[in-house]
DNA sequence: TTGCCGAGTTAGCCTCTGCTAACTTGTAAT
DNA sequence: ATTACAAGTTAGCAGAGGCTAACTCGGCAA
């Protein structure tokens, strides 16, 4: 199973969610992200199914390694690029909006020199 | 017509054949791209029927006004992004490819920061 | 004239990822 | 015990945007 932009976004949101504090279900996936259950609870189906989510017996998820690996990864990026527009004059808002569908998009390469600028300024 | 992603590579690939001089067809869209001939065939439909692009008797595309000014923005946006990630220390190439998929996800508060960051450097 | 080739189109398939409608199931309140 | 609600699932639709197979059509060479 390929991981695509919206299955980073459905990890790196139970990441948010679950660093928020208490277990987090589809519902809070549902209330948190604007889709519906039916879009959530395929979704979380498929990253189970591909080894990134566990779900339990009472429906709480959580990251396998796997998952947590690419939420990790996709989070850093969305706080550092954010970061770095809105110490460019950006708007906290549009910042957030604009890193949050600009992190799935960007080469490690291309992150890693945005993050070793930001690191310097 | 909503211009989605696909849309705007197709304009801006328009622009950029174009400006390496004679006439474009939808065969140099498919050269250049890499898409099959019927994908080309439909998105040119769609955008012809969208008023951006003309298609004369001959199979020539050109850019209609609304066309131009979309493939023009990708193109400022693309070369732009490209210069800023080589001047980060990003290789040629993958500035390139980054820039090509990120120049259709930021919004024009961003892009003008990043544009006023690189006139300043 | 015949035959081929290049350009473009048509028909139809696939995947991804959203959606609604309607169902199941467990728990909590009356 | 019954009712009601919240969470989740199932079934099936939609649209974007790739794809292949197979067709049309015009021009050029043998």
């Amino acid at each position: 199973m390929n991981i695509q932009e919206s299955g980073q976004m459905y990890l790196e949101t139970i990441l948010v969610l679950s660093e928020r504090g208490g277990n987090v279900r589809s519902i809070d996936v549902v209330d948190y992200m604007g889709f519906s259950k039916p879009s959530v609870s395929r979704a979380i189906g498929l990253l189970k199914s591909g080894g990134y989510v566990n779900v339990d017996s009472d429906g709480y998820l959580t990251l396998t390694e796997a998952g947590a690996e690419i939420a990790h990864k996709m989070y850093e990026r969305h706080k550092l690029l954010t970061d770095v527009l809105v110490k460019l004059g950006v708007s906290e808002e549009v910042a957030t909006e604009d890193a949050c569908r600009i992190e799935h998009h960007l080469s490690d390469e291309s992150f890693e020199a945005i993050k070793k600028y930001a690191e310097n300024n």
